[in-house]
DNA sequence: CAAGACAGCAAAGCGTTGTG
DNA sequence: CACAACGCTTTGCTGTCTTG
């Protein structure tokens, strides 16, 4: 995993919950912290503490190094405050601090990132109810949106075909209930540009329809599949994959 | 009329270039 | 490596037309 070079098999695994939760982050923050969970063994413990360096970041989103500088230490600084919202059935909400500590080590172009304590049940000694896909994959996306709805239907990916969102749901979970109170214009700025990356860049092919009522749309009917050719890559089977392999 | 579609404006964000 | 500046993209909103 220490490998530079050799991203192409990294796995970003969080829990369905952290999945669904509601939180925002810029492009770069996604990023940032994408790239550290990609590093985390999901079946273990670990050390809450992942260093990430420019040279590291830039071979991962296909950045030159030297722009990667600026990108890291803004997302660094601006990760302190994000947060994650956690909704309960009886409508408690719990907030949760990504990080604990985050600095950026100016002179070395190098990222610590600690984990908050909070935050480990989402990424770590995960045996069900998680979703995991390839870092590569969404490695070229550019909108933060795209990325989250790709992780929103990969956790559903094995199991069905499609799903269907409401729209009040939707929006909760991309932190966008307050913006957007016209549906075209989330069709326009997130829906549409979300599917059209995932379609061209990540290993699942989709596509929806929206459930109205009366007139108001108040669902979003999302179909996919994993795209063919895709799936001849080295892609395992994930369960599999992270009960077996290296386990020892 | 209410809600969606479409066009366009503006701010913020992202990637690049140039400079030291 | 850092910083300033530029240009393209993303994101959020408004005006206006279209539709059932």
């Amino acid at each position: 995993m220490q490998h530079v070079d050799d991203i192409t098999n990294w796995k970003v695994t969080k829990s369905n919950e952290l999945v669904k939760a509601g939180y925002t982050l810029s492009l770069n923050e996604q990023r940032l912290i994408l790239f550290c969970i990609a590093q985390i063994d999901s079946r273990k413990p670990f050390s809450r503490i992942k260093a990430v360096t420019a040279a590291a970041f830039a071979a991962a989103y296909t950045l030159e190094t030297r722009h990667a500088y600026e990108a890291l230490e803004d997302a660094t600084e601006r990760l302190w405050n994000r947060e994650v919202k956690t909704r309960f059935e009886d409508g408690r909400v719990e907030k949760v601090r990504w990080v604990s500590k985050a600095t950026y080590d100016r002179g070395n172009g190098r990222v610590t990132v600690n984990f908050s304590p909070e935050i480990l049940p989402f990424l770590t000694l995960l045996n069900e109810r998680f979703t995991s896909y390839d870092l590569r994959y969404i490695s070229h996306l550019t909108s933060t949106y795209a990325i989250r709805v790709y992780e929103y239907l990969k956790q559903y990916v094995k199991l069905r075909s499609s799903i269907r969102v409401t729209l009040v749901d939707f929006k909760e979970m991309l932190e966008l209930s307050d913006s957007y109170m016209r549906f075209a214009n989330f069709k326009a700025r997130i829906l549409v540009p979300a599917v059209e990356q995932i379609n061209s860049h990540t290993d699942l092919r989709v596509s929806w329809v929206v459930i109205r009522e009366q007139r108001s749309v108040v669902a979003i009917e999302f179909r996919f599949t994993k795209a063919s050719q895709q799936e001849e890559l080295p892609l395992l089977p994930v369960v599999e994959d992270l009960d077996e392999s290296e386990a020892a």
